[in-house]
DNA sequence: GTCTATAGTCCGATAGAC
DNA sequence: GTCTATCGGACTATAGAC
């Protein structure tokens, strides 16, 4: 065993949910965190690049996991296709987090630099989705909407699922946002 | 003629675009704005409610012109085509400012901060739009979709555009991506 | 208009792991 | 010896309180 506990980054993430959940992001400083999860302020931000970082952690894995998906689905799956399985996907694996999820994302949604850095995350996915799809041949622009179109429908169908209190298929939700984003965009 | 020289919002916007243009975001501070204006400080953050704000005062005039478009766009017109022909109003305008914007872009570009804020506003104008779209009688989720998809092609016209060194016609380039998007969602 | 708390940076020091 | 994670303290600017 080593001079401190390990997983200083993992305690200081669970520290900052209760705490934002508790009190609120404003009424929080980097230095309770930091003092709850055992370590310094310094430490806080040798982690985290600014304090609301600590709360999107999960954002990297979730743009890996889609990005990874979509660049390993099968050349002959149509572009919208693949994009739609890998948000589905995803969408699968945070049903089965969804305590956690829901209560970060109410923690988020009280508080408008956290929403901003969110949109900032998934305009970030929306880049590497983009280059996922330029590597299987797609060209500019259509990469870059079917990107766009993908983060689109993520986002509408997360947050029907969110705030329905069963929510129990978010896969199921996420195509059926995709048919309903199709039949918008062809003028019903 | 009054105590202090009028328009000190205006003059504060402008002494912020070219301080940050000249020697960037982070190496200014709030402080230089305000003298390089001819106010103080605390005049600064009484009209903008942090330093990146100063730049994104046309963000409201954008948004009252794309959702009274949608609001005022006549019954008959289906919800796609409304959001899709407001955009391109919006497009021509900007366009008569192109060296403006383009200036105002390189600096939001340049900086993570500045181009969080940017998501935000088009996030905040997504909403707007959906609003628009409701009171048309669109319903759930397909409002919130239209404007969705309607956010996605401006950000990807823009870009297009503003890239282009000729750039002479924005909202050829938005009408373009709203047919490209009808593409990609129906599976090319 | 002044005062203050907090975010976030920079420097150096320490100690275990490899 | 090198690498990585920690700590301590001083420092500036933002942003809000008084």
């Amino acid at each position: 065993m080593g001079r401190w506990e390990p997983d200083a980054r993992g305690r200081l993430g669970q520290a900052a949910l209760e705490l934002f959940a508790e009190r609120g992001f404003d009424q929080t400083t980097a230095a309770e965190i930091a003092k709850r999860a055992g370590v310094t302020e310094r430490t806080f931000f040798r982690h985290f690049a600014d304090k609301r970082e600590v709360l999107f952690s999960g954002s990297q894995m979730l743009h890996d996991f889609i990005v990874g998906a979509v660049t390993d689905a099968p050349p002959a799956v149509p572009p919208i296709e693949a994009v739609a399985e890998a948000v589905a996907a995803a969408g699968g694996h945070m049903q089965e987090r969804r305590e956690l999820v829901a209560q970060r994302q109410a923690v988020v949604e009280a508080n408008p630099e956290l929403r901003e850095r969110e949109l900032a995350k998934l305009s970030f996915l929306a880049a590497g989705l983009t280059d996922a799809l330029r590597g299987r041949g797609v060209p500019d622009p259509a990469a870059r909407l079917t990107a766009e179109a993908g983060m689109a429908v993520f986002r509408v169908a997360f947050e029907t699922w969110i705030k329905d209190p069963v929510g129990n298929d978010l896969p199921q939700v996420v195509r059926a946002s995709f048919a309903e984003l199709r039949a918008v965009t062809s003028g019903q």
